[in-house]
DNA sequence: ATACCTGCAAAGTCTTTGCCTTAGG
DNA sequence: CCTAAGGCAAAGACTTTGCAGGTAT
């Protein structure tokens, strides 16, 4: 691990250990698997990827998500429900969505969205076909802000 | 339902028997919920909104959906797998994502992300705060476009 | 010594499949 | 008629929780 990813590691630590967390050989294995990841990782995977001297048990791994989810540190992909979710694919009708972390309303952006021309672009460089794109934004809406 | 919307009902439908598909009260019943949806609905959600004298099973509707998306009438948000994912939230650290929807891989965007600014305008026109968003890109990448 | 953390196992939730009946073309 | 579609129920997959024992402070 890099020193420039040591100090994030500790420094990510300081901050829990200042929020009465304890300094565990999970918690920092689970943190410096996500420090080396290079994309979004599930529970099972990041249980398999950490050293197997400090591995822990999928529930474990759960548990100190759900913390640093907390903290800030950490971030939860999609809608943030254990459902999938679904809609109509209108090609003149792309629609972005915003949801609120408290309440879990969504609602449609109303405004265009402001991604065709990167998605053209990765068209080019990548070589994938078929693009196409999802954007949701995530926040406090003003009830729950409150 | 407005002649519009009745229009695209029949649209989609037409397109799906051409494809083979018979036209019953339960995908008719589950275009239109969509249609009337004003966001992504869940199984669970369609089965529920959908008229009373055509409602049908959730395992109904998951097939129904299962033919729509093959269809791509419909799409399927999220990372396309059951589990949930999680990043670190680096503040000066944000990715994008590319996700093959044949062979699953994910891969980050290297280019710089197009919405700070809309999300700046959706924090002012909404009141929502503490935003932040996800933007992942869907497509075929060229091993599995072959 | 005390509270937090962990592993194991069980419960819960949503998805996915099998089977047999129903109904579209 | 023939075959796709639907309902019910069971199987799967991942998440979430309870509990008893371990560990950081």
């Amino acid at each position: 691990m890099s020193p420039t990813n040591q100090q994030t590691l500790e420094s990510i630590i300081a901050q829990l250990r200042s929020k009465g967390m304890r300094k565990t050989a999970g918690l920092t294995s689970v943190i410096e698997t996500l420090i080396d990841a290079d994309r979004p990782l599930t529970i099972a995977e990041i249980s398999e990827r950490m050293d197997s001297a400090a591995r822990c048990d999928p529930a474990t791994v759960y548990r100190i998500l759900e913390k640093l989810e907390k903290a800030r540190v950490v971030r939860k992909l999609g809608m943030h429900e254990r459902a999938m979710y679904f809609e109509l694919l209108h090609r003149e009708n792309h629609h972005d969505y915003l949801l609120c972390t408290g309440c879990g309303s969504i609602t449609q952006v109303s405004a265009a969205c402001p991604v065709g021309a990167l998605e053209r672009q990765l068209q080019e460089t990548t070589g994938f076909t078929n693009l196409t794109h999802e954007l949701v934004f995530y926040g406090m809406c003003p009830k729950c802000s409150q």
